[in-house]
DNA sequence: CCTGGACACGAGCGACCGCTCGCCTACACT
DNA sequence: AGTGTAGGCGAGCGGTCGCTCGTGTCCAGG
């Protein structure tokens, strides 16, 4: 992966410079939203002088893209991981298990998941989603290609519709101080909905 | 409802200058994007001194607010009407009616849909989206409950889901500059998913 | 001990922002 | 014509931002 960085830090101190602006930008994203974001404050924050700040990252947005790209291998190796774990098992077994999983995913770092979807500017918000989505995406089409050959045809649509409508409803469910059901009765709703576009039986009922 | 405007304008003159400042407001924020959106900026655009501009506008995001306040109120009367409009359908006629409906109400401002989805800061943002989202869910509380009582008791639930699959289906589909499906194909997926989520049959296939 | 260069520092530059306020014009009313 | 006033004007204020660059520090190699 060729790096934004300025300048590759070579020496463990310097490593360590790095790593201190990284947690400490995330720190500050966390704790006061974008609008406090500055690079100063950053600096401040970790301890660190404005200069040191510009010889590793060339402007501030190589700085948002790193806490946006970490948040996005982390939390699309979690989700690619989670559906490949349950590849061998039956529907609609393998949908409420997708569907834990899922959950469980956009679960484990609330802070930085409202920050990338709702604090970000714009255009990083919508490069983040995208590489997102694009990942898991191309996962669940492969699966469909394998294991639902039915619906061969027509794989890249319904992975399209799966992705999009199961990410939201995780995203929201997580995001809503006050969700209006529980975890549970997500993941019901979840196996319901992905049963109805895959045209298989979810729940017998 | 309480004005958002510092000085009520009285006189036609002066209505007709607020105008021209929420017109130049969208222009600007249509045709540059939220960085170029500065008072300053609209001002010029509009062809009106800064100092006039906030005669009539407290502050700079109270000028936002208007845009999204007007867009939003356009936007649910479009969804809320077009699906009491087909409130005496039966499914699966009234989930493919009330899918196309939604679908043109989402399409009908491409420009504002993206500036309010994507360009606008976190906090205006969201407000916005969640006034939209809250006038549709409501609506379809309503109408499960009437019309639909075998699911009355989870009523809000499934309007909860409904109305977050919809839109976020919708609103991909149209922002997607080359979407994975064809608008038909689209309304045919929101069928199965509805059709999923209530219980009822979609398409007979 | 001397020296050179990599690295960290932080005051501050230049640009732009949201917003104000004293001025001036235009018009209603006498 | 004279005059009071509502309202439009725009230079510019106070402030913040991203970012730079001259200076100082520290340490490895001789």
């Amino acid at each position: 992966m060729t790096s934004s960085l300025r300048r590759e830090p070579r020496q463990a101190r310097s490593r360590a410079m790095v790593e201190r602006i990284v947690d400490a930008a995330r720190a500050v994203l966390a704790a006061e939203g974008y609008d406090a974001f500055s690079t100063n404050r950053v600096a401040a924050a970790a301890g660190v002088s404005p200069g040191s700040l510009y010889q590793y990252f060339p402007d501030k947005t190589a700085l948002v893209d790193v806490l946006a790209r970490q948040w996005v291998d982390r939390m699309s190796d979690d989700v690619a991981g989670a559906l490949l774990a349950h590849v061998d098992a039956e529907a609609p077994d393998l949908l409420r298990s997708a569907a834990t999983a899922l959950l469980d995913a956009v679960e484990r770092d609330p802070l930085m998941l409202r920050i990338v979807w709702l604090e970000l500017p714009g255009a990083r918000n919508v490069a983040a989603r995208d590489a997102l989505e694009r990942r898991v995406r191309d996962v669940l089409t492969t699966y469909l290609r394998l294991r639902h050959p039915a619906t061969a045809e027509r794989a890249d649509r319904l992975a399209w519709v799966l992705v999009l409508t199961a990410q939201q409803l995780t995203v929201r469910f997580v995001l809503d101080p006050d969700p209006p059901l529980t975890r549970e009765q997500l993941v019901d709703e979840l196996v319901a909905v992905s049963a109805g576009v895959l045209g298989v039986p979810g729940v017998p009922d």
